[in-house]
DNA sequence: TGACTGATAAGGCATAGCCTGATTCTGGCT
DNA sequence: AGCCAGAATCAGGCTATGCCTTATCAGTCA
């Protein structure tokens, strides 16, 4: 079920301690992104491949091990127990960074990462030079978001908006956590509001407060956001 | 906003004629899985990367130019162009096995790609050596999914006529399928029709008759559904 | 008391939902 | 080859909802 021989689960210790080089450790559950990360490092004299893993299980287990100097994970907010690890890197190697690779371009999810204790955030369609370019960001010290991401940052700090609690649910008023819950059921507006004896128009209210508070642009995403928080899957919630 | 100069667009292409390498092309949108790919075949002094491809419009052109031996694709669903390519591809080289690169393990895609014309199926967070099983069985003339999926069509093929599909997203095309996989991702319909290159009206329709389809009364219901779908959890259990 | 927040709701414009119907295109069957 | 059913595409038109602004009223806290 497993990887094959093929992959050395654990890299060779080999150049443990050469000055310069910097060592990786690469956390993804696809083989062949981790062929692809490795090829990339190749050619690097100053990167070197420490370790691989391919669940968060055998990660926290590297990072104790070989202690490299930069983690790069795929934590992919389904799966649940990627936030964990990065949550589990903080609190045991604080100075640790850790680089997140995603599918997802969406910015609420470079927010929550960064907000849990990510150094950056790169997509998986990202140009290569930008992987080195992340990385080594990240190794000396700094944080690295894709252009996009952050101009949407800055908009909201701008705005004011920034204040990035660890729980955007707990901003919520009762009423509001209240049609939250409803909408996360499959209730339609008018449904919410005949549940509630309240006005269809004080439903509306609540929609928008809600997500402005959330920063959601439209109802696609409320209703998104609701139905994944409803399921108890929110990564924000565990 | 591409790749840098990193990665070469179309491989040299040396050694053409080399009597019994066979000539890979790859088309992924993911630079990193390129590489990984890259990397993989590598090592295999009978298979070779004669070029690779971001989008399908690339892909398309290389197609035609470097005529390979099989073309290794990730035909995401999702982006709606990735069934355009197989499709064209069966149509103008009937004899190019096309082996779909997919991060979804169900069924449901599989046969889809099958019917569609594949030649074979394999998730991206298969082993390496499995690659490798699949490409060569692929170039051979052969079909390959891995076990699962084909125990699953087994299963299906052997229930027959009789068989009442346990999973109603079965029933629906595979255009309605893409349009739900849209609304999980949260997006409107109107983005969904700026993703799909459709009219809103298009869009509309095909959501109506998804929801005639999986027995939903509105649009709340069905965002409900599409977002659980997506998430990978059964929405019919809850 | 005055300032603040939560809950409630209306008005109005724009947009999206929803039903009907129509067209084109493809795949399969006889 | 010819036919038919279903898929995919989109338009028209009515209604409902979304979205923004504004407003009232009831608690609460300094």
């Amino acid at each position: 079920m497993n990887t094959g021989s093929l992959i050395p689960k654990v890299g060779h210790k080999t150049s443990g301690g050469e000055a310069g080089t910097r060592r990786v450790l690469i956390v993804d559950d696809h083989p062949i992104v981790r062929q692809g990360l490795r090829r990339l490092l190749e050619g690097e004299p100053d990167l070197e491949v420490c370790g691989e893993a391919e669940a968060v299980r055998d990660a926290k287990a590297l990072v104790r091990e070989l202690r490299p100097d930069i983690v790069i994970a795929d934590i992919s907010l389904k799966q649940g127990d990627g936030l964990e690890l990065l949550k589990d890197i903080r609190a045991h190697y604080p100075s640790m960074p850790v680089l997140v690779l995603s599918m997802h371009d969406e910015a609420v999810y470079a927010e929550r990462m960064l907000s849990a204790g990510a150094s950056g955030y790169i997509m998986k369609h990202a140009a290569s030079d930008q992987f080195l370019i992340a990385l080594r960001r990240v190794l000396d010290g700094g944080i690295y978001v894709s252009e996009t991401v952050g101009n949407s940052m800055i908009e909201k700090f701008a705005a004011g908006t920034a204040y990035v609690s660890a729980n955007p649910v707990d901003s919520l008023t009762n009423r509001e956590l209240q049609v939250l819950h409803m909408i996360g059921k499959g209730l339609s507006t008018r449904q919410t509001a005949d549940a509630l004896n309240l006005s269809i128009k004080t439903v509306e209210s609540h929609r928008q407060r809600i997500k402005r508070k959330l920063s959601l642009t439209n109802s696609a995403q409320l209703m998104q956001y609701a139905v994944n928080w409803y399921a108890g899957r929110d990564p924000t919630q565990r």
